[in-house]
DNA sequence: TCAATTACGATACACTACGTTCCGTATCTG
DNA sequence: CAGATACGGAACGTAGTGTATCGTAATTGA
């Protein structure tokens, strides 16, 4: 129904899937990259350096020299803008490095995660948090497009640590990823105690030591 | 300086501390306490039903039948409210149970707590922890209020378990509570898992497996 | 009994941000 | 050049915030 604008998905700033597999030549005017780009910036900076309370459409348009229309052509909701701009910038700081033991795996992730999110990306990803509290449809883009398949790769290590007799079996693998990684979004959310580059590894050893089939 | 209005304390709607004692004499009209409380039980029932999204203070002024002003004249901001409602109305639903082995009491403890926060009261905490994203005075509000005693009680019964013994020596009391209780607010946070009542008891085994000085 | 004091609820106000609509202009394809 | 689409600006209605003002209610103290 209705003839509305942009005949484009209109989630998080991608195209739609389409049919054949990429399919340049397009009517009219051509998309912006480089808005898009000013824009996803932007969105991340402000997160940065106000968190979610500086957050606002307009404070993005301004920052970016765009638009406030042209935020609102592209992605559907403050939230939307927030985890597109989240994954743009920040997702790709930190890749799993599949070498050596699960333990060692978990233990050396942990630690970079716990490094990188102790700063300004600590800030944003509570600005998500928040804001997914507010609109479900964020938080759905930020588990999807971020949670769960980090959470998959973290139980592809323990999985292959348990085969490998590395780690007891009869444990509850969800349980334990909670156990590790709760706790450094924990000390985003709830500032109790800091969060610094070594929490990441106190808690893999806390927590290694109720996996491993021996004592250590 | 000024004049302004209600010469009391003016951060969660409780009197300063005075001086003498208790000072029941005053000179205007007293405080209705009953209004008091519709206002507290309307922000605690909002919350509750739909989240921090619909909370907003109209709407809690409404469902009490208050005035916004009667509202801004007790509590400072919205974060303010909330906190209040939830100290007054949730708080005490979760006593510790001093018996027993330091395992026993806490992991009687994480039940009970995966079990309360698995429900309405989840999703107050979770809004509460999102409105703190915005509010650095609510989010001060809520530890000091609330999650730094609670953490306070933890690490007393961890202590004394360790001290007979029962517990190892040799580790981080913070980081055994996060690994603890993190995963608690996270599921409530991001919920990628859901909180049943038995999580919490899932988590204690898990997290207790490494702090037993014997194998198990 | 009455003055002073404080609480309460209603109304009005200025402000901010949201999300939408409309419009003129720019840039592409055919 | 026509058609289609993107961009940015401006205006609009809505919602909520926080403040100020006002009339009324309740209590203390002289």
């Amino acid at each position: 129904m209705s003839d509305a604008v942009p005949t484009r998905g209109h989630v998080d700033g991608h195209e739609p899937p389409a049919e054949g597999a990429a399919e340049p030549k397009r009517v009219g005017r051509p998309r912006q990259e480089a808005t898009k780009l000013r824009i996803l910036k932007a969105a991340n900076a402000i997160l940065e350096e106000t968190g979610i309370a500086g957050f606002t459409i307009e404070a993005v348009a301004a920052r970016a020299g765009a638009g406030r229309t042209t935020i609102y052509r592209w992605w559907s909701s403050k939230g939307a803008l927030a985890v597109a701009g989240f994954l743009a910038e920040t997702a790709p700081k930190i890749p799993y490095v599949p070498t050596g033991s699960a333990r060692e795996q978990i233990t050396l992730q942990l630690q970079r995660v716990a490094e990188v999110y102790s700063g300004a990306t600590g800030r944003v990803l509570a600005a998500l948090i928040a804001e997914g509290q507010r609109d479900p449809n964020t938080m759905d883009a930020f588990l999807e497009g971020f949670a769960r398949p980090r959470r998959e790769e973290g139980k592809q290590i323990l999985l292959a640590g348990i085969e490998r007799g590395e780690l007891r079996a009869d444990v509850d693998i969800e349980v334990v990823l909670d156990a590790l990684y709760a706790p450094i979004y924990y000390r985003i959310l709830v500032p109790l105690n800091p969060l610094t580059a070594d929490t990441g590894a106190q808690i893999a050893r806390q927590v290694f030591a109720g996996l491993t089939p021996e004592q250590d």
